[in-house]
DNA sequence: CCCACATTCTTAAGCTACTGAACGAAGTCC
DNA sequence: GGACTTCGTTCAGTAGCTTAAGAATGTGGG
């Protein structure tokens, strides 16, 4: 009889993701490989290899760029077109819009910011992509479409207690459909937890073999979760509320409804309520409490700064609240094995100095003693672009496979 | 230009689950259809649905059953053969081994239950597989296979503190070899969370469209999470450690190394611990705390079964510890954007009239005011099997799709 | 009874994406 | 210059589907 006693056998000719799509992701992972070498890893024929590689260099998708010597015939190695299909990654934060241009290999070809608009949503961001697009020069026709990323979910209206008042009553859906419309451009929208998850995977050569979460803080906390390489957007597509994971049972309660949500009580949000009910803290970070409150997330990077500086409050804030996150965050790694935490997103991006090392330290016990694995815990090396490259890395991702 | 807005558009002809896979899976659900109706519910062809399905009645997977008038000619209805290919399942406990043959419909066709082996683990059970077989007189040439269910991960060895002491030392994937190689079948291993999650999944007929967590309290507490369709089994194969979701920032210490685990404040241990220390609870379930120990299953079950009949001790305890692995419930909820929760294993068949009412309490507030949607909370209705059947059913699974 | 008509299922030809195996190409080493 | 090595291509299948046409099997009307 068999002796199988794990996952597929002989038959293991089953049904991937297709010869394009790994092939691509191959070479972009890799940077420059060999037909050969690529047979190898994507576990097809290298007949198979070669007759789609003839493809994409007809498409212009990848290019031949040198040889290595072997004992036999040299390999020519082949590497991405970066600029033969782009996409334009658009971020809808409180009060900037980033507008990114984007190529195969996840570099940013362009940028472009602009303050949050106050008139009409759609006309203000088609005539922006239209300007990034004319001031990059490159060849409109090599576009694909628009990735969007907001903080509301891919479908389905934002919640309102979080969403800036310029997206307040926007469904997901609708806006893409709208936009589409109005641009004139392929739309696809995501969540920027989730978006910010799919830029690293693509940019920074995360392998899908590593389960990773992505946690975003801007003005809330998100989280991104992308296991076996498929991004997880739950049920409706509403996956991670990182920020509505319970680290108190009885805690306060927080506007969603519920207790003890992480939100609730180490938020940026909270960081800065609680800043400003501490006048030496407001005071090392500059901040008044009688003035008009601008976004949370501009607040919680002065508090992040003036710790950096040394503030001593300041850090004290900062470090209570990478308790609580770190404590959501091993909730998390533990229930889904996850293998690598990114964090990212504006607040993250001011303040991993704290948050990193403390969720290392509370990951690192039970990993060790119970759990025989190793976390990593990262910082994005491009915290500010990554929810926009994103998003529009899943446009590319969704026209280059086919 | 286009103006997609969301998934994959025109091209949608994206490589599925196959033919095969999609045909059993519809009818398995919907328990009788004809070849139309498959074709409109799989999205394949009629030509294709034909195909396959002459292929499956040939295996004699699939026969056909009967017809339903239309206005023209009428429907010929197909259903699974239950018989026509089986698989065991077994399932590791504490103190008892359970055996049950199971077929292509999820029914249990035979059951058998020993005590836990004491001297060598893999020849007793393979002596019982044959005795199960034996004694349900089907033709062997049927089964294909041995789907072994432990509480420790698919891979890897099973943490000391929580395992059963004749399946210490155990490595996952070397017990699935060896018993591979002792039993003479495939033998396939699993977590008993995630094989109690594909029991439910396959047996009560949940679909794929449905986001749900099973949460399973045998002697810990663990969490098979199934999205898509597909079992989340993370970067190692070891998510699902539900028991180690934080609830309590700084809360005791867990023999993990960590904190406020729901295991250490609430865990079927953690009760037990309780009502010892309070002799009137000890006294209402009748647990006698100079004896011996028994495992925390059934000591747990002693108390539940106590609270039943009214004692108000015991009640309270299980109150406590619900509160607990209620708010680690909604923390998967929100996290994962879950649809469903399922209490299963001994722990919540005998409480379950505690905890299912303490989540969809907890769940509900904020489900209602914030997230807009509806979780419903479900008791498995035969949590007692629902383990070993869903390891059989990974078993059958995994051959009937080829 | 026989003939539209509706509907279900089957058959045949073709397409896509891959595999296997043989072969051509382009180097190195002696 | 020939043997050898390694890389890449070509060609003829094959699996699994699709499209398009047609056969089977019922109904109701004259």
């Amino acid at each position: 009889m068999g002796q199988v006693a794990g996952e597929a056998s002989p038959a293991s000719r089953r049904r991937g993701p297709g010869a394009r799509e790994s092939i691509l992701d191959a070479i972009r992972a890799a940077g420059r490989l060999s037909r050969v070498e690529l047979a190898a890893i994507t576990g097809l024929t290298e007949a198979a290899v070669s007759m789609t590689v003839r493809r994409l260099l007809e498409e212009g998708l990848v290019v031949e760029t040198g040889r290595t010597p072997t004992g036999g015939k040299p390999r020519t190695l082949l590497r991405l077109d970066p600029a033969a299909r782009l996409a334009v990654g658009v971020y809808l934060d409180r009060d900037t819009t980033t507008y990114v241009l984007t190529g195969q290999t996840g570099g940013v070809i362009s940028r472009l910011a602009r303050p949050a608009p106050t008139g009409d949503l759609l006309s203000h961001l088609a005539a922006d992509i239209d300007v990034l697009l004319a001031g990059s020069g490159v060849d409109r026709a090599r576009c694909l479409g628009v990735g969007l990323v907001w903080p509301g979910p891919r479908s389905g209206v934002a919640r309102l207690d979080d969403t800036p008042p310029h997206l307040r009553g926007w469904d997901g859906e609708q806006l893409g459909r709208d936009l589409a419309a109005a641009a004139g451009w392929p739309v696809l929208v995501e969540n920027n937890a989730t978006a910010a998850a799919v830029g690293e995977y693509w940019v920074a050569r995360v392998g899908p073999e590593r389960a990773f979460a992505a946690l975003y803080m801007g003005s809330g906390i998100g989280a991104g979760i992308i296991v076996d390489g498929r991004a997880m957007r739950g049920g409706h597509g509403g996956a991670g509320e990182f920020g509505h994971v319970c680290v108190l049972v009885d805690g306060p309660e927080c506007w969603c409804g519920s207790r003890g949500c992480l939100e609730a009580l180490a938020g940026p949000r909270a960081v800065v309520a609680a800043a400003l009910a501490d006048p030496a803290a407001a005071a090392e970070a500059g901040l008044d409490p009688g003035a008009a409150r601008r976004g949370a997330a501009t607040d919680f990077a002065a508090i992040a700064r003036a710790a950096r500086a040394g503030a001593p409050r300041c850090l004290a804030l900062l470090e209570d609240s990478a308790r609580y996150v770190a404590a959501a965050a091993e909730s998390v790694v533990n229930l889904l094995d996850i293998d690598l935490v990114v964090l990212t997103g504006p607040g993250f991006a001011a303040a991993s100095f704290v948050y990193g090392p403390a969720i290392m330290r509370r990951v690192g016990v039970a990993d060790a003693r119970t759990w025989r694995r190793s976390v990593t815990v990262t910082v994005s090396l491009a915290a500010a672009t990554a929810s926009a490259t994103g998003a529009a890395a899943l446009v590319l991702q969704s026209h280059l496979r086919r």
